[in-house]
RNA sequence: GGCCCGAUGGCGGAGUGGUUACGCAGAGGACUGCAAAUCCUUGCACGCCGGUUCGAUUCCGGCUCGGGCCUCCA
């Protein structure tokens, strides 16, 4: 039995789906502008590990699991214009390279990976949906969601209209009925990417892009709404206030579920601080994306992250362990405790606690390939490619070794050492490893 | 200012009303030509002040410190 800790309810509760043949999750995935850092790396994966987890309690084919693309956004197109190049080259480029680091992470791709871009029609067409139930409005080219027309606003985010009107910082445009209005649709100026509707060429606004996404491909109701802790406000109280008025006040998910953030020093990795370190020059610097995993898995999910040196040193210990341990065993059966770690609300440190003493090969494999660890042999985990002259040096000096002519051996040693190949002599011989 | 979160040993990090996981690093030992790996042993902590309790790191209140959201943000 799953228990996940729920966003709106503030609590930890079992995981009951709706249909357990055809449990539905959603997570707001990547806008395509750029790099994607540790930081954005991390609710792939903590989402990606709870997948697995759900697979494993449900069956292989009882999850489905979307995680959209964000592709029209302000920030794409000032990338696009700073570069002097159309929107679709900048949000090619960078989808494909978020597609390697999820990868290198060992993130499998989710079921369905919808492109906003590709769902403009659908969005237009809930926004009039919205305009004709009363709880949206037009104004200069603009389509506005009217706060006050939906008692639950605020609750996810818990906090109330006096609240958000206390603390707004942003000048509050003249053509809003509400200063907590939000915008479903907003006009392209000639020049900038847009599309036809009734209220004139534009685009879509952020929220209405995962409210329409989620409807097409999940349906109105899903079971797990995940994504990063800042998007609680206003992001998905934005888009739950939608799909609730669209759907005639039923929920949009049964469970929100927010990671922590990656914290850089004391502060938040982000884009905005420029603080960040991305995840494509951590695999620059020769960390491998396993061990970077297993750094982001450290943690408990809801709980804030330092990114540090020592952390993906001591990581990347620790995953050598394992791998000696499991050696080249096929997965066998999945340890309980593993299993009873994740299953309370994600503790993957605790997981990681019991991973670190199992001593059974196959039964280690197993658990840790729940955790997307440990996915492939031993042998090359540890040498990568094979080395013909690797091999020759080791011969040379095992001979060294028998005339007793340990400064010869020592020196190959050291000099193997120097390029990152690490020799260890063990009852069986000389064997070799990739530093 | 409003709302929310956190504070655990040298570091990372779970958890619990009463013998306080685990990992990394450290110390000692076994093994080894020396290393490495492995195995054994081992030291070190629950922010501060009150309260509840036979007993609190764990529950409650206050305080201090740190962080997040309130604007794009995973």
């Amino acid at each position: 039995m799953i228990r996940l800790y729920d966003t709106l309810e503030r609590d930890k509760r079992p995981f009951v789906p709706v249909n357990p043949n055809r449990i539905t999750m959603y997570v707001c995935g990547p806008t395509v502008y750029g790099r994607a850092h540790i930081g954005n790396a991390r609710p792939a994966v903590v989402f990606d590990t709870l997948a697995r987890l759900i697979r494993h309690e449900f069956g292989e084919k009882s999850l489905v699991y979307a995680r959209n693309i964000t592709d029209v956004d302000d920030k794409i197109i000032a990338a696009a214009d700073a570069e002097g190049v159309d929107p679709s080259v900048i949000t090619e480029r960078y989808e494909r390279h978020y597609l390697e680091d999820m990868k290198a992470l060992g993130v499998a791709e989710p079921d369905i990976a919808p492109h906003a871009t590709d769902e403009i029609q659908p969005m237009i067409a809930m926004a009039r949906r919205l305009i004709e139930l009363g709880h949206a409005y037009e104004a200069q080219g603009h389509v506005l969601f009217s706060v006050a027309t939906e008692p639950e606003y605020g609750s996810l985010s818990r906090r109330d209209r006096e609240a958000m009107l206390a603390g707004a910082r942003v000048e509050v445009a003249p053509y809003k009925r509400d200063p907590a209005d939000f915008v479903l649709w907003k006009p392209s100026p000639e020049g900038v990417i847009g599309w036809n509707s009734p209220w004139g060429r534009g685009r879509p606004g952020w929220h209405l892009e995962c409210s329409t996404m989620i409807e097409r491909h999940l349906g109105e109701t899903i079971d797990i709404h995940g994504g990063g802790l800042d998007l609680i406000f206003p992001h998905h109280e934005n888009e739950r206030a939608q799909s609730r008025c669209v759907h005639g006040g039923i929920p949009l998910a049964r469970y929100w579920v927010h990671n922590g953030f990656v914290d850089m020093g004391s502060e938040k990795m982000s884009k905005s601080l420029g603080n960040i370190v991305t995840v494509g020059e951590l695999l620059e610097q020769g960390h491998r994306g396993e061990v970077l995993r297993l750094a982001l898995l450290s943690a408990h999910y809801r709980q804030p992250l330092s990114w540090t040196e020592a952390l993906v040193a001591q990581s990347k210990t620790l995953l050598d362990r394992l791998y000696r341990t499991a050696g080249d065993a096929e997965p066998g059966e999945v340890d309980a405790e593993v299993v009873a770690a994740l299953d309370d609300d994600l503790n993957t440190p605790s997981a990681l606690a019991r991973l670190a003493a199992i001593d059974d090969p196959a039964a280690l494999r197993a658990s840790a390939q729940l955790m997307g660890l440990l996915s492939r042999p031993a042998e090359h985990w540890f040498r990568g490619e094979g080395d013909e002259r690797v091999e020759g040096l080791i011969l040379a000096r095992a001979e060294a070794k028998a005339r007793r002519d340990f400064a010869t051996a020592d020196r190959i040693r050291e000099e193997l050492k120097s390029e990152g190949v690490l020799l260890e002599d063990g009852p069986q011989g000389t064997t070799w490893r990739r530093a």
